[in-house]
DNA sequence: ATTTTTTGGTTAAACGTTTAAGCAAAACTA
DNA sequence: TAGTTTTGCTTAAACGTTTAACCAAAAAAT
């Protein structure tokens, strides 16, 4: 009976806010807490299921909040908690199946840990790049995971955001200078498989088409590269090693360069399968038969490389892998606080993907 | 001369606070009014040029602003304004080109504003929506710009969006039930664009593999296709319509079933540009010669239909206009606030690009 | 029966801004 | 010269949480 009437009590209580919020206004704490005549504080701790709450309450609590359309205003407890539970995620692009998987992989790993990301997008300039970082602190991000943009060599933004104290993960494009956590593919490795693999195929000039020397990932591959080619004493001749940007257009520049020379080339490794799709393009227009007259490689294992013809063969980074990777990297810092965690850098071993453009002739 | 004593003066107050600084903390609006012997809401409005504060202040305020290295809290600002200057971007999917280059367009456009955009991907759940919209009211978002997952009928969710009084702006998959700003292109004509052109190819016998009929634009599509058929008296059968979830696997599956039919079509026009890709592997497997035996339309334009062999006719969606009329669109909502804006339906002409699949046999 | 501990809260301050209201001094007006 | 307006600030409250510190009442321990 006493039930009943608490009950009436209670109903009338709640259906005077539920009036006054109709009259616009989110519901709060403090609606809540005036519903059942507690403190404010008390409704926060009931949220968030502190022990010193009986069952009672919190259940009462999360009732009215429920009825009241309750939902917490973020930026509040952010600013009181000094965290925003958001993490930053800067990438090159975001339509490369690569990025867009790391992306996901992040994403799926953090969103399980109360987090959200914010991504950006920096188009590979360096000015682009410099706004993200800075419209993610302004965010007031708990993390940054970032793949650097081409252009990128002055480090002094990310330098500011270690300044900061706000744990910055590197994925995929980082810097050794740069002293931070890193997840990448063995980059070194993947190129004297790919190297390895041509010589297999019987091809005995091969030539590359590389990224940028100052980028690390593509030094790395120009290293493998190298040494693969002196180990098994191939010819290694200036014009067989080409620095591009790497896009689709500047691939196809650069096989139409390869092309002019005396010499042809039995085989060319591209480091990015974007410049190898338009490497494959020169080709084709030349009439030059892919694999029989050049082999062709390509790196990152993009969906296209398994649908043109012919189908090329090329390096698979695990994506999966490295955002996984990433996330956990950034959530290790969130739990232990305390503990200065040493530095993590993950290298993944990369798999060479197999298919038409580099079989035998 | 008293003007050197002042500077000596302020330069002392100045390096005690960056010695604070260096012992952690983030440099506040306090801290600056601290060393300028001013209130904390006068460097506020300092920083906010404020009519009321004299050109002398503003300039030593930022002066000073920026030798602390002060970055605003932007969860303050944003708590006390009631403005996250944050907008939620939900798609399907990033690593279309389409969505890719929608989303980079809006960014574009909204960056100019002093908004920064959250972008999530439901990957066609509709339960990784709803959790999307969640994560994006949690985040007090000034707006949501979306593009609706396949699986979504119930609009529970975003009708909640509306309650809520925030501005919802649907692009490219969206309902008419849902009374609300919505830009895409013309879908309706598209298809008769497509079947005009198949019929002035000479196909006689054209095949839709569309998507779900729920789904309004794929409705469309499928209503473009059925009348295009009907007015130019060419067979319309059942078994030439097939309802798809327009994957690429799925692509090849719906073309692998027309491949069955005693009478097979002359002509194939597939809904996705990734659907047409699954349909053209099936067509290459069987020896089908497209054009010559079954030609071939896809739809979005997307880069790999250009790179194919052989390349695959297709609809541009306008991508880049459909981002930025979006961003437009939302900020329409915050300039005129008073002003109830009337609901804005933008529709744009899509455009057909004739390759190699549906060339003259 | 008294002391100690535990339970279930309350109060008040804090997070870093913004902003309405107020106010003294300076500058203008008549 | 007195009154009015403008300038250039200051004070204090507010945004919605969280949390340290406190406290009364109940339960447990002695």
């Amino acid at each position: 009976m006493i039930e009943l009437v608490k009950t009436i009590y209670l109903l009338k209580r709640l259906s005077k806010y539920i009036k006054k919020l109709n009259i616009k206004k989110k519901t709060t704490i403090k609606d809540i807490a005036n519903v059942l005549n507690i403190s404010a504080a008390a409704v926060s701790k009931a949220l968030n299921d502190d022990s010193r709450i009986s069952k009672k309450t919190k259940k009462a609590v999360k009732q009215v909040a429920e009825n009241l359309n309750y939902q917490p205003n973020h930026l509040a407890s952010a600013l009181r908690k000094g965290k925003s539970k958001l993490v930053g995620v800067i990438v090159p692009r975001t339509n490369s199946n690569f990025f867009s998987s790391v992306i996901q992989n992040i994403e799926e790993v953090l969103n399980k840990e109360g987090y959200n990301i914010i991504i950006t997008q920096s188009n590979e300039s360096f000015k682009k790049e410099c706004d993200s970082i800075d419209t993610l602190l302004f965010t007031q991000v708990d993390g940054i995971i970032a793949s650097m943009a081409n252009e990128t060599v002055d480090l002094d933004y990310y330098e500011k955001v270690k300044a900061k104290g706000i744990p910055l993960i590197l994925f995929d494009r980082g810097e050794n200078d740069l002293n931070v956590d890193y997840i990448g593919i063995n980059d070194y490795k993947s190129s004297q498989d790919i190297i390895e693999h041509l010589v297999k195929q019987g091809r005995k000039r091969i030539a590359h088409i590389g990224g940028y020397k100052r980028t690390r990932i593509f030094n790395n591959r120009i290293r493998g590269y190298i040494d693969a080619v002196n180990k098994h004493q191939l010819p290694l001749e200036p014009e067989l090693l080409i620095e591009s940007s790497l896009t689709t257009e500047d691939g196809k520049e650069k096989m139409e360069q390869l092309l002019q020379l005396k010499e042809r080339p039995d085989a060319v490794y591209v480091a990015s399968d974007y410049a190898a799709l338009g490497a494959l393009q020169a080709l084709k227009e030349r009439q030059i038969k892919v694999p029989d007259d050049i082999a062709l490689v390509g790196f990152g294992d993009e969906p296209f490389t398994a649908v043109v013809t012919p189908s090329i063969t090329s390096i698979n980074q695990h994506s999966a892998e490295i955002g996984k990777q990433a996330a956990l990297t950034f959530l290790g810092y969130t739990k232990k606080k305390t503990v200065k965690q040493s530095l993590n850098k993950i290298i993944l071993d990369a798999e060479l993907v197999i298919r038409e453009s580099s079989k035998n002739p």
